[in-house]
DNA sequence: AGGGGTGGTAAGTAAGTACTTACTTTGCGC
DNA sequence: GCGCAAAGTAAGTACTTACTTACCACCCCT
């Protein structure tokens, strides 16, 4: 196998096994029998362990793969319709996810070992999210179309219902037997909810409109 | 010192260095050298590792320090008020967080090792708040006072924010440099987004009420 | 044909690791 | 003061860890 070939195999089932059991929970052996090759190949690639960890932290905190949520929503932020900003956000968010489970595993374990590379996601991509966010929102406050609360609380409450259900389907209830629903119904639920909330104050000659929620007993949800 | 103290010092030590670096990044010298005595004191009273971490995720979990949200909001319940039940459960939860900030990081690294305690907790805890904040949203869908929607999902994103903002808190933006609110507020924030959204879509005359939002600019926030 | 770079390994090393053993000190009832 | 259990330790053991060294086999290039 060529160089460059078996140091990216390598990379790929650290991958895996760093999400799995963290750093200190995995050995540069585990590694080097996955990858079906002796330890000392793994140490040619890689000087240290700690090099392939930031080799790996690095390529998927600030790889290609690293999806952009500014783009995605750009033009429902031009045209300030609320719905579509938050429903594509939460959408494209929990795709991303689902398409890369690994990643959500990793970057807590590097968040929980204090490990620098978690700050530096979190100043790269969390900071601008942040700040992104909440300028819509006070635009669309002084534009009169939401209330007066601080933008902050609202994106922590939103990203917080996003994240918060990426964490319960790849870590505490993969099985999904809490809650079994689609990213499209998910997106909008969360969306639906932060724009218009769960109260009944509204007559029934004035729907909802756009956000339908989901329908109560949907076949999605199990009941284990 | 007597047996029985010196045990609870050394589960106290280990709770600490276990929360920062996770089991496998914990070595039984770390925790003998933290509570001043030989490595051979803690095998005394606890058989093997494995058996000092089982003592303090079941203390932890299990243990009486553990908060019952059910009776913080039972009277809310009954009384049928929306925004007293979910801002009550919100604050309790958020300050029993801060009380104990190492209990979060604990139970991240046990779910994220796999460690069987930590399905245990989800099951004993999780579940049971799932069953009886969805049991709510159905009493109170079929009263008219809420709008048809999973009620599974409304509690994910309910617990969604709360959790987060907590995880915030303790893991990624200790300094709270992102957003700065007291517990109050954010439970008041977070029930208020919960109940009635952010849109505007009432008039002047029909403010929200009980629910006052945090006002913009509030000094608690600080742009570093 | 032969030299050299590349992909690969077997067999180390030194420093941990969890856990044990054999032993000493301390406090306390009598 | 004496006996004795509990509190405590120094110095192991057997094994694993990250990382190294010395060496082999293949293949391409002239």
């Amino acid at each position: 196998m060529a160089g460059e070939e078996r140091r990216m195999q390598i990379l790929r089932l650290a991958v895996s096994l760093f999400s799995q059991r963290g750093f200190s929970g995995t050995t540069t052996r585990e590694i080097a029998q996955a990858a079906g090759v002796s330890e000392a190949m793994v140490f040619r690639h890689f000087a240290t362990k700690e090099e392939l960890y930031n080799a790996i932290l690095d390529h998927k905190a600030c790889g290609d793969s690293s999806f952009d949520p500014f783009a995605v929503v750009a033009d429902a932020v031009q045209r300030k319709d609320d719905r579509a900003v938050f429903e594509g956000l939460a959408f494209s968010a929990l795709e991303h996810h689902d398409r890369d489970p690994e990643f959500h595993r990793l970057l807590l374990h590097a968040a929980l070992e204090r490990h620098e590379l978690a700050e530096i996601f979190w100043e790269r991509n969390v900071r601008p999210l942040y700040e992104f966010l909440g300028d819509y929102v006070r635009t669309r406050q002084s534009d009169g179309g939401m209330i007066a609360i601080e933008p902050a609380v609202v994106v922590r409450a939103f990203i917080g219902m996003v994240i918060h259900h990426s964490l319960n389907n790849t870590l505490w209830d993969p099985k999904r037997s809490l809650l079994n629903i689609s990213n499209e119904a998910a997106a909008r639920s969360f969306a639906g909810i932060l724009l218009d909330g769960i109260n009944n104050q509204r007559t029934l000659e004035q729907p909802i409109g756009a956000g339908n929620p989901v329908p109560l007993d949907t076949p999605e949800t199990i009941e284990k």
